[in-house]
DNA sequence: GTCAACTATATTGTCGACAATGATGCCAGC
DNA sequence: GCTGGCATCATTGTCGACAATATAGTTGAC
């Protein structure tokens, strides 16, 4: 169970920054991840080099490598992208769209239902960006998959320094609107209220944003395990 | 002159790709990697990881990394993607925009010129996509720059790989009409001019019709199934 | 009391070596 | 002659150690 590759090593630490355990602007230090994850720093390094060409994290020579800060502009930016990426997304998928791919993105949004009801901050952040990704993973379109897994990771990061109340998330509501067009079959309709709900996700974050502190870093990283 | 570092190594690589020396499906042996930059098998592997995050070379465990070979559909999404991500590229210039730039813009496509009067195969290739990574730096937008980079990379893949001829490039006629379009201002027409010129770009790659020879004889026996 | 320089520590950058795994070529057996 | 197994080799996977650099804490002078 220790033999984790560096991608599974990777897919953690951008889940832990998906979920906002890892908050920006927060230090990676190298000895510390190889602890926690017991590997040797030389893999950690490749890592922390996958993730910053994606991205995530950014990193000064002789410094250390941190989380990554976005701004305003970037943050624009990445919705702008998002809206294009989901709606081929979405073009994609009504071509392979079954029965029981229906029901588990039904299934999915219950979840996401179950964890506002319970108020788990964590679950639901997990699960919101979680249906875009199934719903990518879903079209059986590699790139963009790869594509949307980055900008959900930014989106996740963006969401965490901009958002304007902890209570909001990707609604559930508005998820299953957009189910309710696919399984209806009209791309048209199902586009637009994907639109719609980026839409509604950025005008929830506001433009100044000020960091908070950050936790420990093993804390971060094992918190979900 | 040897203090190379991790990026700039990936940026030479990149540009390798870019400029179809290092084909689709090459092998990209570390020993031989570490010997032609002077640096250690580690500092490659560091490389390698970050290609791989950006989808450029694949990599088996245990048996190595290769130059990725991109299948049709991902090469229908990556310019549907550039579409989207260009005419964001055209929006965001349009506020910065000014005469060094637009100077910039048209001594480039010269270059372009000259080039295609010497046919001179790799700088025609290399300007090409050069023009929107330019055009990508000159917006000020790291994210769509990074973005945009990765994007050139794969294209050059793509074409690489789907080209029908080897006559074609990224037309420079088709980026001065671009510039035009900047220089008047008119951000609707140049966002059209750009479309436009991908829609042609893309036109020109053999994306339908007869696929490639299967890889593997696996590939070759299972297709139908 | 404050600032500057210096020292000590912590952290990162780089490398070579060893172990594990897959590929290649050879040889015996049928 | 061909097939299957075996030994050899090449290549990758992993690691710990050492050097270079930034950080922080301390001491001393003003």
């Amino acid at each position: 169970m220790d033999a984790l590759t560096a991608e599974q090593i990777a897919e953690r630490i951008w889940l832990s920054i998906a979920e906002r355990r890892l908050r920006p602007g927060m230090r990676l230090k190298e000895a510390e991840l190889a602890e926690v994850f017991g590997i040797s720093r030389a893999r950690v390094r490749q890592v922390l080099a996958m993730l910053e060409r994606e991205g995530l994290v950014t990193s000064e020579v002789n410094k250390g490598a941190f989380v990554a800060e976005p701004n305003v502009e970037e943050a624009r930016d990445i919705f702008h992208i998002r809206r294009s990426v989901e709606q081929r997304v979405i073009e994609r998928l009504m071509d392979r769209l079954d029965e029981s791919k229906l029901d588990a993105m039904v299934a999915h949004v219950e979840q996401e239902r179950v964890a506002n009801a319970e108020n788990d901050q964590r679950a639901i952040i997990k699960l919101s960006g979680g249906f875009h990704m199934m719903l990518a993973e879903m079209a059986q379109a590699d790139f963009l998959c790869g594509l949307m897994r980055d900008l959900i990771g930014r989106s996740s990061l963006i969401t965490a320094a901009f958002r304007d109340s902890d209570k909001y998330n990707c609604g559930p509501d508005e998820h299953e609107e957009i189910i309710t067009h696919l399984r209806s079959g009209d791309v048209k309709a199902a586009k637009k209220a994907m639109a719609h709900h980026l839409d509604h996700v950025e005008k929830e974050l506001r433009l100044s944003g000020e960091r908070e502190a950050a936790k420990s870093l093993k804390d971060a990283l094992l918190g979900g395990a």
